[in-house]
RNA sequence: GGCCCCGUGGUCAAGUGGUUAAGACAUCGCCCUUUCACGGCGGUAACAUGGGUUCGAAUCCCGUCGGGGUCACCA
């Protein structure tokens, strides 16, 4: 087998969706698994269409998410005259043609096609012009085109690795335009005679272009060139099963990476939608699927995503992550959020988080599960409010958890524990009677880290300074 | 519309002529627990459909239906 070069092709006209982040990704894990090179290529030939902006945007993804390349980014844009000399070429050994016919024209022909019921193809007008006519029409400075003089009979077949043998009859294409009137190539020839100029083996790239390999083949036997191996990686779909589009939410990594994803969950996630290694496990590493991976047992289904998989993914990430590293990518959250400005205690943050981030999914959620420790007003949670803080007598033990909370010196875990054990002994009460009324008067949730945490954490002038407060709110309620 | 791809639970996905049709997420119930989460146990739930081939089809063939892609001087 020759070696191993594989490219992700870009058009750089939007930002890095999850399908592309894939078709990266799938390529990297092939290059990487078999020693072989990544290319990045940018097919940026639509000059309308192209932006930088765009173009950094996919590069930011990809570096984020940790995807590399060997080589590139390399510009078509700027690789202009490799392909005119190509077409040139294909024109002097007859394989192509010169087309004058203008917008108007083409616009009549495929009117005409589709009035007759048949398919709207190029009718080969300009196919045999004499020398004479085209040095009379170049003479005249018509614009023009180059078209691919394509076989009207045989098949061509494409031998993907993904899908098996696909044939098309060569009668369904039209002679189809490989040069464009402003000089630029069409995408089927750029990408043809970049992939053979950069020696690519593979072409791993999403199933929307099936339907264009064939028309690649015919100029890849035109020119005269070895084809390279081809595989079809199905698209990913909406939830509804159409085309990704903004409206179905997040679908760009920037996206998922703004609400707190993860980079290695997300691609965890999308190499799960399409290949699983042999053992069946979903939860791993890239060394082992770069290890494991292999074209064949990509399968041929389009997936569908789903968000909720992605997330449990990402709370098992975060469980996992190492606590520093966790604590920086956290903290953008929470200066967003407004809850630390740019003076921030990190070790205090760094505690927190730890001790929350075992519940929470997402860095975003990471960062709203903390928002208490730094902002002391805030509402009590209504459902919380009716289940603990309307019993009868809460106000009472909660001033006995005052007292007692006074007397310990070493505010810590501990014994704060053995406080608040002796008084629900001393009350003789369930602990439960103690516990979740203090957790919603220092917290305003009935639901977070140990109790004891929070109390370690906020220190003990804010809890009791809390749980008073707590008080008076209870008193007032059964005042009204 | 022509051509092409795809069709196993809600989602991802094992499975390649003989299985009680795995597993994961989600969902439901139980357990653990000061709460929530984690974790553990268990439940509901699938071979689109009709014909063949075969002793035997999720697996092979054909039709139908459904979804998607493509047919541009977009990529």
């Amino acid at each position: 087998m020759r070696d191993v070069r594989v490219r992700f092709a870009p058009s750089p006209t939007g930002n890095l969706h999850i399908g592309g982040a894939r078709t990266a990704l799938f390529n990297w894990l092939f290059a990487r698994h078999n020693n072989g090179k990544m290319i990045l290529r940018v097919d940026d030939t639509d000059l309308e269409r192209s932006t930088g902006d765009s173009m950094k945007a996919i590069i930011d993804g990809l570096k984020w998410l940790g995807i590399d390349w060997d080589e590139g980014p390399i510009y078509q844009s700027k690789r202009l005259d490799l392909y005119k000399n190509y077409a040139d070429n294909l024109v002097k050994e007859g394989k192509a043609y010169y087309c004058f016919c203008t917008k108007e024209e083409l616009d009549e022909m495929r009117n005409e096609a589709q009035k007759a019921g048949k398919p709207p193809m190029y009718t080969g007008k300009c196919r045999n012009l004499s020398a004479d006519e085209v040095k009379k029409y170049m003479d005249e400075g018509k614009k023009y085109v180059i078209r691919l003089k394509v076989p009207k009979e045989g098949k061509t077949i494409v031998h993907d690795i993904i899908r098996g043998d696909v044939e098309f009859d060569n009668s369904t294409f039209d002679d189809f335009i490989i040069m464009k009137s402003d000089n630029m190539p069409t995408y089927n020839f750029a990408t043809v005679i970049d992939d053979y100029d950069l020696k690519i083996s593979h072409i791993i790239r999403g199933e929307e272009h099936l339907s264009n390999t064939p028309k690649q083949i015919l100029i890849y036997e035109a020119l005269g060139f070895e084809k390279p191996n081809f595989a079809h990686v199905s698209m990913i779909l909406a939830p509804d099963r159409s085309k990704l589009s903004k409206r179905h939410g997040a679908t760009s990594v920037q996206e998922f990476r703004d609400l707190g994803y993860l980079p290695e969950a997300i691609i965890n996630y999308i190499t799960l939608l399409g290949w699983i290694p042999s053992d069946g496990e979903e939860v791993f590493t890239t060394e082992k699927s770069i290890k494991e991976f292999t074209l064949d047992r990509v399968s041929k289904n389009p997936a569908i995503y789903d968000t909720k998989k992605l997330t449990w993914l990402n709370g098992i990430y975060i469980r996992n992550c190492d606590i520093d590293r966790l604590t920086k990518e956290v903290i953008p959250f929470l200066i967003n959020k407004g809850l630390i400005g740019d003076n921030y205690d990190y070790d205090y943050i760094k505690k927190i988080v730890s001790a929350i981030r075992e519940r929470e999914k997402t860095l975003n959620e990471i960062a709203d599960a903390m928002s208490y420790y730094f902002n002391d007003e805030f509402d009590y949670d209504e459902k919380g409010v009716k289940k603990y803080f309307e019993k009868n007598g809460v106000d009472n033990i909660l001033k006995e958890a005052i007292k007692v909370l006074d007397k310990v010196d070493d505010f810590n875990l501990v014994e704060t524990e053995k406080a608040y054990r002796d008084l629900i002994e001393k009350l003789d009460i369930k602990s439960g009677d103690l516990f979740h009324p203090t957790r919603l008067a220092i917290s305003g949730r009935t639901f977070g880290p140990g109790l004891f945490d929070i109390m370690e954490l906020l220190g003990k002038e804010k809890t009791i300074e809390r749980i008073k407060k707590a008080v008076k709110y209870i008193e007032n309620l059964k005042g009204e």
